[in-house]
DNA sequence: CCAAAAGTGTTGTTTATACACCCATGT
DNA sequence: ACATGGGTGTATAAACAACACTTTTGG
């Protein structure tokens, strides 16, 4: 007990992570329910106390694995938190991440960790432990600017997706229509993204042509 | 010695600074000479250990202002370093901060953290301690993004300023010339200055009017 | 009168916006 | 045949890029 001695004190890091997702034409985000004290039951966004030989992205993706059973997703730093008084057991300095998945490439199994993990929509999202929620606005904003310079929004997609689709990600982060001819001027003029040649079927109507990023795994800066 | 005692072992965080200004027409950043080890005799960021009751950036202000003198500068978080080894007397997480200083106002004043605090232009730094000079390079990058997109730009001017100034500011950053009309255009079309309705006498020609920065001290968004 | 930086417009090109109909498919 | 989402072009407006000479001052 008590058994890490330090000449100076020192704080605790945690990272925290925010994973956002698009489901039912929503964007949503990954929230887990606190199994304990402080907070306990209430909910809150996945992460935990670094180790002392582990990297800060590196544990981040662990506790995210750890407490949803999610992995291989991209992940980026958001912002560090560290104000005083913001867990009320120690000083904490939260290193925090932002993260996008393809909704397909998720399946949810809570660990032990957290009593459960659950998807939210960012509209409809229950009260937060600690100051998650402005980790949470903090996120949002970042990913709705990154939006517009960058190719940040094919992490939502799988390898092969419909130019409907990619609309569809544009429209609901930035919670607008777009008209689909400028769109598709505007997304192919880019250079970013080819036929694969496929097409999906996907219902009575035409069938939409698929395509891929061409640089898949990279986020660039364009404009 | 050795009186902070914990449960779980924990990193010690500090915060570390990259001061910019623009001096000579050159890009130049603000380094100590570390009196310490590891790394004596080196130059380094300014930046220190974390007051457990202090804030992030109370903390790089602090630093700053002890280890050189220089107060009242815009400060902005930049990213969190924290790869295990990146100091070799234990784990250190480094929560670094960026700013800019108009030329005029700072004075320094070095303390007794550090030997030394001298300017060095950006292209012609010494070797530097720890991994700042990822950190350099990372906020160099950042000023340079973001000086496409906001106003960051003023803040390296004083409350009045002339256009060339300002222009010299963005030409420097960029380190390309731009075309004086074309520049003027864009900035006064943006509705961020106004004339103050003074003028500046500089020497053998023409003299420049005065501007300043609608909404000062606050570093907006634009385009 | 000379040197030096301040100031000022027009034109062509590129990029963004607004807008409506036909196409291929499954039922 | 019809309902459904997929696919396509043109015209106008706005933003950007290229470019050179006149003005005011101090010495």
């Amino acid at each position: 007990m008590n058994e890490f001695c330090y000449r100076y004190p020192h704080p605790a890091v945690t990272t925290d992570v925010v994973l956002f997702t698009i489901r039912e034409d929503k964007l949503q985000l990954l929230l887990i329910r606190r199994r304990n004290p402080p907070f306990q039951g209430q909910w809150a966004l996945p992460g935990g106390f670094l180790d002392l030989d582990e990297d800060l992205a590196a544990c981040a993706l662990r506790e995210l694995k750890e407490e949803t059973g999610i992995g291989n997703v991209y992940l980026e730093q958001l912002y560090t938190f560290g104000k005083p008084g913001r867990d009320p057991r120690e000083r904490v300095i939260s290193v925090t991440y932002y993260g996008l998945a393809p909704s397909e490439s998720i399946t949810l199994k809570p660990d032990t960790d957290a009593t459960e993990a659950a998807w939210f929509a960012f509209g409809e999202l229950p009260e937060l432990a600690f100051d998650h929620r402005q980790i949470v606005d903090k996120a949002h904003e970042r990913l709705a600017a990154k939006l517009e310079y960058s190719t940040i929004a094919f992490q939502f997609l799988p390898k092969q997706f419909t130019l409907s689709e990619l609309q569809d990600v544009y429209e609901t982060i930035r919670s607008e229509p777009m008209d689909k001819r400028n769109f598709r001027k505007w997304i192919l003029g880019r250079n970013l993204i080819e036929e694969t040649g496929g097409e999906r079927r996907n219902g009575s109507h035409r069938p939409a042509k698929l395509f891929r990023n061409k640089h898949p795994g990279r986020v660039e800066i364009i404009r």
